[in-house]
DNA sequence: ACAAAAGTGTTTTAGGTACACCCATGT
DNA sequence: ACATGGGTGTACCTAAAACACTTTTGT
């Protein structure tokens, strides 16, 4: 802050968010359509929600205000993870391109901060964004994204991965109220990336009292029904 | 990024670097003086060292660009841990007026990106740093910072602590080549905040390859002489 | 001789890992 | 009856925790 001989860059800071949701099955990622025009003719891809930062607001309000627009989920938890300012991060000519339209000027760096945020991915929710603009799409089968959206969205999840070693409340944040164990080991397998033997996995949920078994059960299953069970998130910042 | 309706914020960038020295028995950090004068007359505190991002620089180059023109040191080896870019980080009017005469325009908000370093704290370095300019000051000693400098110090702390639960290696920058098995303890136990059984922890290390031991010991101390270790890189990252 | 820090083993406890079969339900 | 996923118990192994005394060196 103290030297002011060299030029200072025109710089801009965005916020980027990494909406991660579970289907029961696979982990999807929230994206949005971008279209535009370059010298290869029209093209549509995808890039991740995002905003430039407005006056009179600071970085997790920007991340927020985003998430709000998009999904109507209004004080979603958001966690910053990092910040990605490397230069060539704009080494795509076609995002500089998209980027200086969109802003009507040059645009030499642009400094994004990153955020993750975990929704529980159910019906109702899938409805509110719209087909046209966005999309839930599993993580493993995204394409190349806009500028460096495909490492931001690695990154996110290493740390999704560090948090829930620390906090394992955070899985249950990705689950429907009621769930059952077999989701909740899948679950933890994708987070942590390797499969979970199924009777110790019973056996440590069992003795984990925030983790409470209900009377309920599957409807319908063409096969034995597996029990619901709920987080009890009082009992486990009690205890931890 | 989409939408244009809202005025930007006249934003800046800057980094700011969390420089971590180990004396053998305390956790210092390296912090520059800063002097101005605003209604309550003249006044010298201190702040951690940073910059704003010039043109052609992106985030991690203006981080060692700091610190190597303030320690000299090239390529020391920086890790981003957090961005802060909060409202009522400039909230204290004294650290606006500072701002805005270095600038010479409007500020309303700057976004830092926050590194941290871990340095061998020898005599060598000490010498290195002006003191009239900066000073190596013990964590546990540090008076209130300028802006939110205080804060981002703990969140480096923090940020230390996680990374050495899944990177052990990263002790050993603190330390110098040759060190004692008290002075890797005191380390790990200033780091993890409790206190660790002597016996243990010579049990534990002596079981790992990488701290090997050397013939040497120390010299001219008034008790029984330590034995001296070293950490064997090569060895750390083949196992891990 | 004494002060000050270094160094050394054994037992207990808890948690993790490996492993194979029967159960409930719909088609 | 069969296909599909749900659910259960025991033995072994490893790692962490608790705990007290002897050794070396300088003054």
């Amino acid at each position: 802050m103290e030297n002011m001989s060299t030029p200072l860059a025109n710089n801009h800071i965005s916020v980027d968010c990494v909406v991660f949701g579970f289907d029961g099955t696979d982990l999807r990622v929230l994206l949005v359509k971008r279209s535009g025009s370059d010298d290869g003719g029209d093209y549509n891809d995808m890039k991740l929600p995002g905003s430039l930062i407005y006056r009179d607001e600071d970085l997790d309000e920007a991340a927020g205000r985003v998430l709000e627009e998009l999904t109507g989920i209004k004080d979603l938890s958001l966690t910053q993870f990092k910040a990605f300012g490397s230069k060539d991060r704009t080494s795509n000519p076609r995002d500089v391109l998209w980027l200086e339209r969109a802003q009507k000027e040059h645009v030499e760096l642009i400094v994004t901060i990153a955020y993750f945020a975990l929704v529980k991915l159910d019906k109702a929710l899938e409805k509110t964004v719209d087909p046209a603009q966005a999309q839930w799409c599993r993580i493993d089968d995204i394409g190349p994204l806009a500028f460096d959206h495909n490492l931001i969205i690695e990154e996110a999840r290493k740390a999704i991965r560090r948090e829930a070693d620390n906090n394992r409340a955070l899985l249950f944040d990705l689950l429907p109220k009621k769930f059952t164990a077999s989701q909740l080991r899948k679950l933890s397998e994708i987070i942590n990336g390797k499969t979970l033997d199924v009777r110790n996995f019973h056996k440590k949920i069992a003795q984990m009292p925030y983790i409470v078994p209900l009377d309920e059960k599957q409807q319908g299953v063409s096969h034995r029904a597996a029990r619901f069970y709920r987080f009890d998130r009082k009992a486990y910042t009690v205890m931890r």
